[in-house]
DNA sequence: AGAGCCATGTAACTAGTTACATGATTCG
DNA sequence: CGAATCATGTAACTAGTTACATGGCTCT
């Protein structure tokens, strides 16, 4: 259904396209949010030319059909968008990965950690790029589409960042204590024994 | 493969346990980052098996049977968390919606956020909660499995209601601008077709 | 003529969802 | 003895991935 969704919103925003140009437009736009081949989108141009959301006219060169949003089309966006509680389970296998850190060594698990914090900083800043490019570069921001969304990629990526880092200051923190520990006491830890 | 690594890391951290188990351990602890039904557990774990990941010893009440990590399957949790780059794609239909938002009329919109914004406020509460419920509450919280990716849950809640607030008062800012520039002036858009 | 992009599709597979189905045990 | 919970599974379906397959058009 987001699938589906996800088309007849890039089709309201730019006006008839290909099932060639959709694709190209998720790569280069929705890709924060959602994800899709081609493999998947031809198959469901089709079945929603089934279902009257779209009408297709097979004419341009290399026979590419130009798919156009119908006005069923864009109620059944509408009702999407409007009438529904959105599914809110997400399945981030980063964050699945942050969830098991802690069976790692904390040194490993710090070391993992750095190197996604440089992973998604990369990431904000080609993000924040878009933010600054003008109309050409990105032809999703005409008419502010794409806005709020873009926002919320900056400030996730941030997040995500600063939250990589502060995770592995805090495991290596909580491995120095240990070392600190048992290089200092072994008659504390006899201390410990003893009660 | 992101279900049977979660299901290797519940083990690793719980000690030997049933596929039931395992099943409401997934609601109540790795929930925020994964999400499985009992309906693909069980064959996972009949697979997991057949790979020499767990052993199955079938002895409880109601035919229960208990599944325990192998020095194979530990190996292979620690490889996929340590010897891979994660996969980054994520799909969101919060995200996808944010994309699809300006679409709409911007009150409209904007009312919709404010909705979503109770939603993550809500769900803040929630894991707050949690952060402060000691062993008992929160099984998963022994030895700080989990730790690092509360806190990103927590984080990553709090964005999301202020983003969802920010982008609800710059929609209902921009709205009324336009209400205004219609209502005041007329000769203003005569001036503006002018040029 | 050949490289590169435009353009469309299908097949086989893996992952995830929803609904159905069954029965044992425990507690009040 | 009945309700709730424990406990396991299968079947049919939808969604998503990867690989294969084909051919047209444009530019050099």
């Amino acid at each position: 259904m987001s699938l589906r969704m996800a088309l007849l919103g890039l089709l309201k925003a730019t006006g008839p396209a290909s099932g060639y140009d959709l694709a190209k437009l998720f790569d280069s736009s929705i890709n924060n949010a959602w994800k899709a081949g081609h493999s998947q989108i031809y198959p469901e141009l089709a079945r929603m030319t089934e279902d009257g959301l779209v009408t297709v006219e097979a004419d341009g060169p290399r026979g590419r059909k130009t798919y156009t949003l119908t006005d069923a089309g864009w109620e059944a966006l509408r009702h999407w968008l409007v009438g529904r509680e959105p599914e809110r389970h997400w399945r981030s296998e980063a964050a699945l990965r942050a969830f098991l850190l802690p069976l790692l060594d904390a040194r490993e698990a710090a070391a993992w950690l750095r190197r996604e914090a440089e992973y998604y900083a990369e990431r904000l800043r080609s993000l924040e790029e878009l933010r600054h490019a003008d109309g050409e570069e990105y032809p999703m921001k005409r008419a502010g589409f794409g806005r709020y969304a873009l926002e919320l990629g900056i400030s996730q990526n941030r997040l995500l960042r600063d939250w990589a880092l502060d995770s592995a200051a805090d495991l290596e923190r909580r491995a120095a204590e240990e070392e600190n520990e048992t290089a200092t006491g072994e008659d504390a830890a006899e201390r410990r024994a003893g009660d």
